[in-house]
RNA sequence: GUCCCGUUCGUUCAGCGGUUAGGACUCAGGAUUUUCAUUCCUGCAACAGGGGUUCGAUUCCCCUACGGGAUACCA
């Protein structure tokens, strides 16, 4: 059977980094194994609607390159993708489960449900619904439901042991006594993600069910539901979760945690997903370049790690680096351009400046800062830098070099160089007395990208005025 | 409180009964470069603790500690 897996999540305003990863497992799995891959749209809890938050999620992977085979706009035999339109499905699945006596109606209210945990915790006994409504009769059960509120809870054993197998855990066991009499469906009338979730699992023939730890807890009743229906159980991957750097769970309090907050620091898609896919699971080896396909190719399930990883920015960055140093020019010389912000360049130099910065970028949002030496004035030098300009060697430097740029008509990079192998033979300086007295005095700065872009950006008169201050 | 899951350098990932415990990032030092960056080289740095099992445990089992998750009519 063909491999379907799925990302399924539920439209909050934006998308989790940790989200991404579990998205990327999802569609890496897929498409190494042939398979399909589907998106779900899990808005069954109407107190939560966002606006714009689909197309906010659509946009999110459409950036990151993670490309669904069916969801929200690409509809098939198998939709609709969202969940709240799906509700005549869960409904005639809910009758089936009542009909049979495997779920019943429960008439408690949530005060009576909280007192009920607080005795229960103070009892130090583990919490859960008491079952006092599992016994109603249905005839009963009908007539109130006529005027009370109630939900949908599942009948769930009481005792002995659920057994399963997930893919990262291996082998996991639960207690049924721990397991609640899961609420199916809402007073709303809309489902819980534990009856939506399975029962659209099964309908879109999901086989690899792809999520985060957080959900590990709940297999057995999901299993137990399959088990009700007589459906045939998904293979579980439960994924570790992604950290704060205080190892508690990644929160939005300690950093920035949605991908478009990635992408505007100028992250590229590439890097994102490369960082991400490394976070519990590595192919081993020297190299931590990978491409999507790349990754698609290596990428082996049986080997996710179990513990949580931290998400650290550190090396986020590295890669981002190298993916901008490694970039093609014509994409980078586009998608850098996107970054100037307030920078005012000349449009005939824009490029020579953006190459001349290109390998000292960890993001594309250090770039106006990085062209600024092209574009701002000379800064003041520091102490260091002034005793440089002071040197007796400086001055005839200096002098040589205004003197030779003089007689030029313009100052290419080529020319500097010419011009400075002059100034070397006739001053017999060289070195960094030769070279650093003319960055500083161009710049003010002791660092900064090769010199001869500089030159050729500020143009013969402004080699010469900025020059002929220290004279 | 109860249950579940986890624990190898600061971070991340290898290792899957016998290894000088490996790679990457970070950091430090060095080489190259007119500077910074890049690139290259070198170095620092870890098996949470205690019991077993075994000729031998980082690897298997148990306990403890610590961390995380779940415990909702949220997902």
């Amino acid at each position: 059977m063909s491999v379907v897996t799925r990302f399924a999540p539920s439209p909050t305003g934006y998308v989790h980094v940790g989200s991404q990863r579990t998205a990327l497992y999802n569609y890496i799995f897929a498409r190494q194994q042939g398979g399909k891959f589907i998106l779900r749209v899990e808005d069954t809890d109407q107190n939560r609607y966002v606006e714009g938050a689909v197309e906010n999620l659509l946009s999110s992977l459409e950036q990151l390159g993670v490309e669904f085979d069916a969801g929200p706009g690409k509809e098939d035999d198998k939709a609709p993708y969202f969940q709240s339109e799906r509700n005549d499905i869960y409904n005639r699945e809910v009758k089936k489960l009542m009909d049979e006596g495997k779920a019943y109606r429960c008439f408690c209210s949530s005060e009576r449900l909280e007192e009920l945990r607080n005795e229960q915790m103070a009892k130090k006994l583990p919490t859960g619904y008491d079952g006092k409504c599992r016994n109603i009769s249905r005839e009963e059960s009908d007539e109130r439901a006529k005027t009370e509120k109630f939900v949908i809870r599942l009948k769930t054993p009481t005792e002995g042991l659920c057994e399963f197998r997930d893919i990262v855990r291996r082998d996991v066991k639960i207690a049924w006594s721990q397991v609640d009499d899961q609420v199916l469906v809402k007073s709303d009338g809309f489902p819980t993600y534990h009856l939506a979730n399975v029962i659209d699992d099964h309908y879109m023939g999901v086989t690899h069910v792809i999520r985060g730890e957080e959900w590990l807890p709940s297999v057995p009743k999901h299993l137990y539901l399959y088990d009700c229906f007589g459906w045939k159980a998904p293979q579980m991957a439960h994924l570790p979760l992604l950290l704060n750097p205080d190892r508690s769970k990644l929160s939005k309090r300690q950093g920035d945690v949605a991908v478009e907050d990635y992408l505007k620091k100028g992250y590229t898609p590439e890097a994102l997903n490369n960082f991400l896919a490394l976070l519990g699971w590595n192919p081993g080896g020297k190299n931590e370049i990978y491409s999507m396909d790349e990754l698609i190719a290596s990428f082996d399930i049986n080997k996710i790690s179990k513990a949580g990883a931290v998400f650290d920015t550190k090396k986020l960055d590295w890669m981002n680096g190298q993916y901008i140093k490694n970039m093609d020019v014509d994409k980078y010389l586009v998608e850098a351009r996107k970054w100037l912000g307030d920078v005012k360049v000349k449009e005939d130099k824009l490029n020579t400046a953006l190459m001349a910065v290109k390998t000292s970028l960890a993001t594309f949002k250090e770039i106006p800062e990085k062209i600024s030496v092209f574009t701002g004035e000379a800064v003041e030098p520091v102490v260091e830098a002034k005793e440089m300009l002071e040197l007796d060697s400086t001055k005839a430097v200096f002098e040589a070099y205004v003197e030779k740029v003089s007689k030029l008509d313009k100052l290419t990079v080529n020319d500097f160089k010419v011009v400075m192998k002059e100034v070397q033979t006739e001053t017999g300086v060289k070195g960094k007395n030769l070279w650093m007295p003319i960055r500083i005095g161009l710049t003010g700065d002791m660092h900064g990208p090769e010199l001869g872009y500089i030159v050729e950006y500020l143009g013969k008169h402004e080699n010469i005025k900025r020059i002929s201050r220290y004279i």
